[in-house]
DNA sequence: CACTTTCTTGACTATTAAAGTCGACAAACT
DNA sequence: AGTTTGTCGACTTTAATAGTCAAGAAAGTG
């Protein structure tokens, strides 16, 4: 698995919250259902997507979720970083689990995962939720 | 976590080996204590692996395990591909764990995933044993 | 041959991170 | 006042990974 089911909804949590761009604020309940998250997750998440500065919030009756900046200016890179900022600060690369690396300082494989680090951002960085809306309207098949 | 324990344990065995290639079959409890990896999972990763027809064994006193294919004819991802030959067959990309993804026949992050997982197996497929043996001798720092 | 070493095998247990839930509370609107 | 909706922290569950055990089968040794 390396994509977390959290990280996942909070992309398509996102995603959703695009779609709706415009339309005032979007309750948890909606997103939940469109994207087929469990409410009380998205919670959580949401919340924790609002230190991102790419969200914000309203309580209240025509309260929910919107963006703060626009789709074609939000890339996956940004939301992915900002979920990962806080876990594994002391893993290898951020890839590998090893806080207590027995090969500090001489690890032969060290190089590849910067690669492999740098070739995932890569691909995030240079997809905005703009690009991931318009996939959808192509009607692209999964699987 | 992106990368496992099993398939990082998996990497620094045949590693390992590819260090003493010509020198006969090496016992598990070498390259156990030469890698930092517990002994009896990795009786359970090397007999796996011999279904990938790039390691071979013998038993007895002078028995061991040893590469079938030189170091640089073994790139990672022909050892991460067997790895996850029979894992996630349903699965999204392969990269996703959504065995039941609710939106089979139009995913708008499906081409996403793909590019991704074609970017990691891209650095792996360009990476062989020989390389790890090379970066090591040149005394590449970890963090 | 008796004996040791080492791999073989499958079932078993433990650990951990991720996933998901609960309930009391606080703002915003009607 | 009363409803709706987000807020927050603690809690429970689940699933995958990680790791272990013990009996057995080759392969050598003396």
């Amino acid at each position: 698995m390396l994509i977390t089911k959290k990280n996942q909804y909070a992309l398509r949590a996102i995603f959703e919250l695009a779609k709706h761009n415009g339309k005032g604020p979007q309750k948890i309940s909606e997103i939940a259902k469109a994207q087929a998250i469990p409410g009380k997750f998205l919670e959580v998440i949401l919340n924790q997507l609002k230190g991102s500065g790419l969200v914000d919030s309203k309580r209240g009756f025509y309260g929910g979720y919107y963006l703060i900046r626009s789709p074609e200016k939000i890339t996956v890179g940004d939301i992915m970083r900002f979920l990962e900022r806080d876990i594994d600060p002391s893993g290898c690369v951020a890839l590998v689990p090893e806080t207590n690396c027995p090969f500090k300082g001489d690890c032969a494989f060290f190089p590849m995962w910067n690669r492999i680090k740098d070739a995932i951002f890569s691909v995030y960085d240079e997809t905005t939720i703009q690009d991931l809306l318009d996939n959808e309207s192509a009607s692209v098949k999964c699987q």
